[in-house]
DNA sequence: ATTCCAATGGAAATTCTGTTCCAAATGCTG
DNA sequence: CAGCATTTGGAACAGAATTTCCATTGGAAT
């Protein structure tokens, strides 16, 4: 049928093979076809969103003519040549490709090292989203809680535990008063008791939240407890009792979450609290 | 026309405003809308491409459900509801220079946001430091212990427990039988007599070098327990008595060091282990 | 100058999408 | 348990969007 296309041995199926050959083909191209290519190249923003008949307008061109170009790099029609230019917007983790290449490329070896890459991609693809999600005001609110706040109670339980226990001994080092409820000997609700109206909670929960958390969280916040929780979504039956919360999401790898982001978060809360109290905003 | 959106005073016009007033409104909505509420917030980036029929198939919904939904928040119909999640994303990081601005803007503007970036570089750069650096060698040696023994005990004090802690958690969840030697109640010595032989105790220890971590990992090392250590130098007191160890190189930010690439390289190393053991190697 | 082929414009056709509508199911209230 | 209101599923509909088709143009070669 279409003899021109039958010596493309393969159509782009990422943005930036398809970039490049869009670049090769440029020359050999017609006229109104050329003109296609620098408006997609130039503004691909537009080509990710646009309907056909937007964006011939926007080209100067006809809308036949897109569809032309999408059929001479390969594509069967416009629609899969702008599936690429959404990919695009869609997974914009750094480097993807990358690392996914390094990835594979050491996996297929297996054994440890294979497992390690695994765990460290995931750690590493949480930390950044996290850097370019958190907002700022979750953060200074929490720290603002926890810096006026007489005592601070933390609570994780189970897969979170660690992020507790790690907290513990950072706010001991801040000389932040904490205390670590860690359900020893199932005394969890006693060992809350001592939290009052001008102490504070930190809760830390994700999927499946841990009923335990949940109840003291509720019951700290009905006694007039400032509860503080960072978990992984915002229906997540923390944020119900929560005066402030943190949203972070982890990356996983096999059956393990990473937890490097929840570390992070919680690690900058706690300093930053810290600091607050020191500049007297706890007073 | 519709009555139930008249008490809406206005529609969300931007992305932030549409994510609380689906926040607030979660509770009361019944299941179907509930459900595509959470789908909404959860994969955002495919709510702004798809079409109403792939997005029902996701979030396990029929179409019409969308589209209530959309009507429910008070928009015309689904598709204005979709061009804010498209909003969102055109808007997004204009190219790769300006996000890095808004970065550098951030460290020097301080606040909680600052140290956030401050400890997710840290951890960060330890993550990618730990993979161009690992030895395979050395994990799958660790890992063949570990394989290879009875009973695992886990040994890591002050900053590094956290780390302990996981490691109990999820070898627990592999399978395998582990002992957390937290040091509860000073009785660290009377946890450790339980190991002998045919077991091995996994020891975590960074500069400087909790005594009581050495003392135990010495005593047991001379009673013939397998000793795997995670340390941070060559010249760690560690090393003398381990049979097999690695070394972790953690970056810091202020006076506190990242924890990221320690507990990484734990989680590596005992999912190995669970492996190495289902296939045999430990018989 | 004529012929031929590729390129182009524009309209027709077809596919697909968002939306509406109605009947069945569900849950709540008296 | 009956009756009512709300919610849900699925099909039908109207409209828009993509794609195809064909006549016309433009330019090069004979």
């Amino acid at each position: 049928m279409t003899g021109k296309s039958a010596a493309v041995a393969q159509v782009p199926q990422d943005f930036e093979s398809l970039r490049s050959l869009i670049v090769l083909r440029r020359e050999a191209l017609p006229r109104r076809l050329a003109q296609v290519a620098e408006f997609a190249l130039e503004r691909p923003d537009e080509v990710a969103f646009g309907t056909v008949a937007d964006l011939a307008a926007m080209a100067g061109v006809q809308p036949s003519t897109l569809v032309r170009f999408a059929q001479s790099l390969g594509f069967s029609g416009f629609s899969d040549l702008q599936a690429i230019f959404r990919a695009r917007l869609r997974d914009r983790w750094p480097d993807y490709g990358e690392r996914l290449e390094r990835l594979e490329a050491r996996a297929q070896s297996g054994g440890a090292l294979a497992l390690l890459d695994g765990f460290a991609e995931a750690a590493i693809a949480s930390l950044v989203r996290l850097r370019e999600e958190a907002k700022g005001e979750d953060l200074e609110r929490a720290a603002d809680i926890l810096a006026g706040s007489r005592r601070i109670g933390l609570l994780g339980q189970r897969r979170v535990f660690p992020v507790a226990s790690y907290l513990a001994y950072a706010c001991a080092k801040l000389g932040l008063e904490v205390q670590l409820l860690d359900n020893r000997g199932g005394l969890l609700l006693e060992e809350a008791r001592f939290l009052g109206k001008q102490d504070a909670l930190l809760a830390i929960s994700f999927t499946p939240y841990t009923p335990e958390t949940i109840e003291v969280a509720t019951e700290l916040a009905e006694r007039g407890v400032a509860v503080v929780a960072i978990t992984d979504s915002p229906f997540s039956p923390l944020t119900r009792s929560a005066r402030s919360w943190i949203e972070v999401v982890e990356a996983d790898y096999g059956a393990f979450r990473s937890l490097s982001a929840t570390i992070t978060v919680a690690l900058a809360v706690a300093v930053s609290a810290a600091e607050k109290r020191r500049a007297g905003v706890g007073d």
